[in-house]
DNA sequence: ATCTATTGATAAGC
DNA sequence: TGCTTATCAATAGAT
């Protein structure tokens, strides 16, 4: 409900995240309240900001304190002695979660690739192209903003003048690398229909690059 | 919202209290659920209706008690011991890591990078060049294996076959769209001694991929 | 913070 | 309780 629809995920924009929690904890507490008024329910919420602030509302006539050992009563819990348990489990979940950002950590840079399936080990080369091209965007943007503002550093110039280059050197290199790849693919493409799904570009002349050294 | 206006007051009917009870809190539970992934926040929520039964809501990443804790820390009311201390002290400590890989892994994707400086973004960029070689290393591995034994799946064979062929053509429309770049280069290249820094491949013929679709 | 075009939530009705 | 639909409400994006 908006000027356009959102996908329900984290908003990159940090603006904007911060003032989506702003109208929408807003929102929140107003249909909190209403649902308390229109069916005489008791509500309480605790909301916090990705920076630890702390938002909450309950119903009037109570507390958030009653709610919660309404809350306890209810649900059976013992808050108090239910919290060193609740607090080993929560240690236990964040660590393993931590592991699993390890791994992906890892797998990103190339590392322990080994118990790997062909697929996966794309799904990964497929977010490293991803992360590249919008890596490379944004370091075209610090060129063109430098060079246009005139006032680039002599240091920052040199680092992106050879951070291009070099770019293109590997670029250039893979690209050729792959040459070898074409060969086995066009031995079994007969095999089956597959043409069609392909790439254009393998049906593209191999780039030339010229590697020699003109002293 | 809905087929006619309502006023926000008790719902004297106790039908239409009780089925309004329950989509509104439905809805409430959607909001909540919402502005925490779209906001990055940790939201509880409990509601006990007017017959008193209860229900809750809190973010995936958390726990309602958790939750509770934080907010009695943030309002002043202590009454926990040092065990809970120490334990919440750990949580926060393997978050923080947590939130570091957070960080790490959006960047290595190419997220969130509008903050960043151009030295980062190359040490970034790196990271990704090291990752793919290693990554594409090893698919050709696979490759390679596969076509030797003669025992390659049709489905793996056909995955591998497209993204050798994608790859390759992102690596030529990337080393394409660099050419741009070497201009700026050029421009300001005779400024310092800073030729015998550059890679060979700087001085060499760009790619001439040939794009168009024969039929 | 304010303004609206749009999407989203939901009151009624079945 | 679950669907459907006409309406009202929340809010995304722009200012």
């Amino acid at each position: 409900m908006g000027r356009g629809k959102i996908e329900i995920k984290r908003i990159e924009n940090s603006t904007n995240r911060q003032v989506t929690f702003s109208k929408r904890r807003a929102g929140l507490v107003k249909k909190a309240r209403e649902i308390g008024v229109l069916c005489d329910a008791e509500v309480g919420v605790v909301i916090f900001s990705s920076g630890g602030k702390l938002y909450d509302y309950c119903s009037p006539r109570t507390s958030l304190s009653r709610i919660l050992e309404m809350y306890q009563t209810n649900s059976g819990k013992i808050l108090w002695d239910e919290k060193h348990k609740s607090l080993s489990a929560e240690i236990d979940r964040v660590k393993k979660e931590n592991d699993n950002m390890q791994i992906e950590l890892r797998h990103l840079k190339g590392e322990d690739l080994n118990s790997l399936q062909p697929t996966e080990l794309i799904a990964i080369e497929e977010a490293l192209q991803n992360g590249q091209t919008n890596l490379r965007d944004k370091l075209m943007d610090h060129w063109r903003m430098h060079k246009r503002n005139g006032k680039m550093l002599e240091d920052e110039h040199k680092m992106l003048s050879f951070r291009m280059a070099y770019q293109h050197q590997q670029d250039v290199e893979l690209s050729g690398g792959m040459r070898e790849l074409e060969i086995g693919y066009h031995q079994v493409q007969h095999d089956r229909d597959f043409t069609s799904q392909m790439p254009f570009t393998f049906r593209v002349q191999p780039s030339h690059p010229n590697l020699q050294e003109d002293e």
